[in-house]
Order: structure tokens, then sequence, then C-alpha cells
DNA sequence: TCTGATCCTGAACGTTTGTTCATGTGAACC
DNA sequence: GGTTCACATGAACAAACGTTCAGGATCAGA
């Protein structure tokens, strides 16, 4: 019956919805296969979940909240705005090589940015820490004078797709450095 | 019973087809909810494709040829690379917005270029179309001189954004222009 | 050794799925 | 009127789905 504490199990289950939900998306993806996966049995799976919504919230919050903390952290210690700007895209691009299997969950079920109030809050936030970055830069003569709201937009958009090639052609490869020149390269004086 | 000509039931299926694989997602789908979108029954889908796999292919073949048509008419003519850049970027835009679902269907069930062959060797065929543009930009002296296939790879992945942005964020505007002259200021000498 | 708490199982239930097929309908020809 | 043909129907089937639940297993403390 092989027993085990029950937040390793509920771990087991999480990281095996990761694979799964990534793979066939949320609607392709059986709750027997999750069980499955996490070498548990169905019944298993609703000790630990309401059930097959909430097991999918849960992993996006996880994920993202650890993405609004990183972001946090970029942030917090802002000197050089163009620095930071580097760092906050190098970090986006990090994170979404390491976590392929949760961004193509969110793509696969949303198209990046339907759906759940959560993520619009994530996204509409993410924005505006880049909007921030810019405001900084111009005040300190940084960067060049330019519709900080209009060319956050298209940041985070450029952004997006260098994500989406990140994750789903991995082996184009695509270093953090290159992508944050070309976005500085019109940004900066 | 409603009695029609086969190829007008056809494009009944295949367009309503389009709006309810757009809104679920391919296992999202019910053939029974797109034949009722169709306004017809379920055998009658079954007329007209052998299954719902046949049905997915041909609705995603029919765009793709399309955007190749397209694509080949702004190759064609091409004297200015600059202005062939941003017709190209111009057109695919226009067509996403035009055809949000199309894309929609792309991204929810495969992640925009994972999935059938077909598809890879259309994004494959884009990436070229760009570099074809990059290396006669350069050899005029238009362009600076860089890694074409390099930057080909950039600026599709770029355009990814954008266009996954356009079917998004509808309200988001975007306009071809800026988005072509984001791209072209890092290219242009 | 007994007891209660915790962890786990998989058969079972009611829905919904993709697909098939016997049957029906209307128009066009003889 | 009879026959043929393309077009259309929806009940029926097996399979897979999310979810439940009666019961079994394994531990800590008494």
């Amino acid at each position: 019956m092989n027993k085990r504490s029950g937040s390793e199990s509920k771990k087991r289950i999480l990281s095996a919805a990761v694979k799964v939900f990534s793979q066939y998306g949320y609607r392709g993806a059986s709750m027997r296969l999750i069980a499955k996966t996490a070498a548990v049995s169905v019944g298993a799976v609703y000790l630990y979940f309401r059930n097959k919504e909430e097991l999918y919230y849960t992993l996006i919050k996880n994920k993202l909240d650890d993405l609004d903390a990183r972001t946090g952290e970029i942030l917090r210690d802002m000197e050089d705005p163009e620095e930071t700007m580097k760092n906050f895209i190098a970090m986006r691009l990090e994170h979404a090589r390491r976590h392929r299997e949760h961004i193509l969950i969110q793509v696969k079920e949303n198209g990046f940015t339907f759906g759940i109030k959560m993520k619009k809050d994530f996204f509409r936030h993410q924005r505006e820490v880049v909007e921030k970055i810019i405001r900084k830069g111009i005040a300190s003569g940084k960067f060049r004078k330019c519709d900080a709201e209009e060319v956050s937009k298209i940041i985070i958009c450029t952004l997006r797709g260098f994500i989406l090639s990140v994750v789903v052609e991995p082996d184009a490869l695509f270093s953090p450095e290159e992508c944050g020149s070309l976005i500085l390269k019109g940004l900066l004086k």
C-alpha cells in the first residue's frame, strides 16, 4: 500500500500534474493519468485536492507567486535602470527555461493571459514593473524620452515572444543578453 | 430536414469548427457542439470529414496555405528590403487580427509551433523568408551587417510575441508601424 | 493489544466523448 | 409512379471522463 507522509504525496501529485497538464493541456489531462504518474491511486488525488480545478489552480498559483517574489527582489535594489531591465529580462528568460512545463500549461490552456483573474493580475503587475523601470530610466536621463506605458506594453509583448520561443524551441539558442540588448537598443539614449 | 448543397454544408461545418476549436481547444471541442453550431446533425459532420482529426487538419491547412500565398506575394516584388520587411510584419499582424480564432486554435493546442509537421514546415519557411529579406538588405547596403540566420530567428520570435498579444489582448492597440519600426531600428544602418 | 487517526485503494456511478449506422427525405431522372 | 442518388438525421455503442465511497492498511499512543 506504500504508506507515505501526506505532504510528500501532495508534492508527488503536484509534480505529476505539472508533467501531465503541460503535455496534454487542462482538458486533455485525466485525473487517472496524473494519479498514475504520481504512483498513487485516483482516490489519493482527491484526498489532497477537492477536484481537478483546484489542483490546476494550486499549480499555477505556486509558480506565479514564485515569479512575483523574484520580480520583487530585482526591483528592490534598483540602482541602474539599464541594469535592472537587463536583470528582469534575464530572470524571466531563465525562469522560462527552467520551468518550461509551467509556461506550456499556461499557453495551452489559455493563450498566455486569458482566463482566471489571478493570471491577469500577474501580467498587469509585470507590465507595471517594466513601466516603473522605464520611468526611472527616463528620470535619471539614461533612457530616451518615450511613452512609458506604451513602450512597456511593447516590451512585455516582445518578452512574451522570447519566452514562448525559449519554451517551444529549446534548441534555438536565445541568450538573455541578446534579447536584452535588442530591447535596450531602442530604449537607450 | 433542411436540404442544402453539399459544399455549403461543408463550409458551415468548417466555419463552426473554427469557432468551437478556438474557444475550447482541440480536446475541449466536441463534435456535437460543432454540429450544433453549424446547425447540422452529428452524422452530417462525418459525411464531410472522416473524423475529428481530419476536420482539425483541414482547418489549419486552409489557413496556413492562405498565409503562405500572401507571404509569396510580398516576397515576389521585393525592391526595397526595408519596405518588404515592413510589409511582411504588417501583413502578419493584419492577418492575426483578422483571424484571431485561427491563431488561438494553434496556440491552445500546440503552443504555436509544436505538433504536426505541416506547421513546423510553415514556421521554418517563414523564418527563411525573413532571412532572405535580411540578406538582401545587407547586400544592398541598407541593413547593417549581422548574422542573418540568428537575427531572423530573433525577429520571428519577436513577431510571435506581437501576434500573440494582438490575439490575446485585442484592446491593447498595436500598430504594425510601431512594431515594424522597433524591429527595423536595430536592423537599419 | 486495542484504538483512533491518518493515509490509501480501486470498483462503481453518472456523464460525456468520438464514431457508426439504419433510416428518412427531397429532387431528378426514366 | 418508381427508382436512384445525394444529403441528412439522431439513437445507439464502447470508451473515457471526473468524482465518490465503502473499505483496507499502517502508524502512534494507550
